[in-house]
DNA sequence: CGTGAAAATTTGCGGAT
DNA sequence: ATCCGCAAATTTTCACG
């Protein structure tokens, strides 16, 4: 149903390196014509494999240079608290992404605040506002560094 | 030097609901002309605020629907070392993305494979190559929620 | 910060290989 | 069946008030 050719792939390489990219631009360096090159596009877009373009902001320059990773243990681990926790904190403004995990934690939730004063608040009073939360570790993000050269993978074993 | 107005963060929040969404549209809905809406834009970026646009694809679909996170731990943690190995595990093909961090491990990596036997093979093959490479600890992601509605915060030095 | 015109891009339709 | 050329509609862009 999906035959990612070589061509939707040097299309979605391109649109990797910058999603704003025109559709023109995106035809001359993979060498087809814009209409192809747009029906190709809109091809990917409609099968779900192209989802949307997210904006990349400074969240230095937006007033919130400190991030941290919290991994959180709920207890129980019961379906009811692990969504009613995810869909909590997936809502918070501090929060950037929410991991739901297996291993010694439940969830990484991924935050950018203020300073450290806003971190220290987050932790110990919006966190502990929930009582399923049994456990957290802190870990400060010093650097967060994002591969946007993502490449389809030819499904082995059973294709 | 920047001062991030009410017009700023509306258009900053259009943009993050779509980062292809057209400057008319934006204008339209924070209620300024194209022109003006252009402008902010192109401010936005010129300082950084706005550092691009990132293509948001379905992992799943390209046939690489495992993903995890591993939390890797260095010996000793030298800058050398550090860098080092940031630099060469944000290049490898299955990396999504690095966290350097504090606290008791010194990375979170984020992967995403075709399959579990990738998954392994990625952590006793690839990592072990690296002789840095002191403590590996793999947690499977089953769901990873991305919050695109981050807003600015007006620097609290104590607000 | 807005208006209006010019340039560039996107987009749908018909045809070619 | 896929890809392309053409022309209309839309959008971006810039000089000016």
């Amino acid at each position: 149903m999906a035959p990612m050719d070589e061509l939707d792939a040097a299309i979605l390489r391109e649109l990797q390196s910058d999603a704003r990219k025109t559709n023109r631009d995106v035809a001359a360096t993979v060498g087809v014509s814009p209409t192809t090159a747009l029906d190709r596009t809109r091809g990917l877009r409609r099968r779900g494999v192209i989802r949307g373009a997210i904006l990349d902001v400074d969240l230095a320059l937006i007033g919130r240079p400190v991030q941290a990773l919290i991994a959180i243990r709920v207890r129980p681990p019961s379906r009811r608290n692990i969504e009613g926790f995810r869909d909590w904190v997936a809502a918070l403004p501090d929060t950037l992404g929410v991991y739901v995990t297996t291993g010694s934690e439940d969830f990484i939730v991924h935050v950018a605040v203020p300073d450290n004063t806003s971190l220290y608040a987050f932790v110990i009073d919006r966190l502990t506002e929930r009582p399923e939360v049994a456990d957290v570790r802190t870990s400060i993000v010093y650097e967060h560094i994002r591969n946007n050269r993502i490449a389809p993978c030819h499904s082995t074993g059973t294709e």
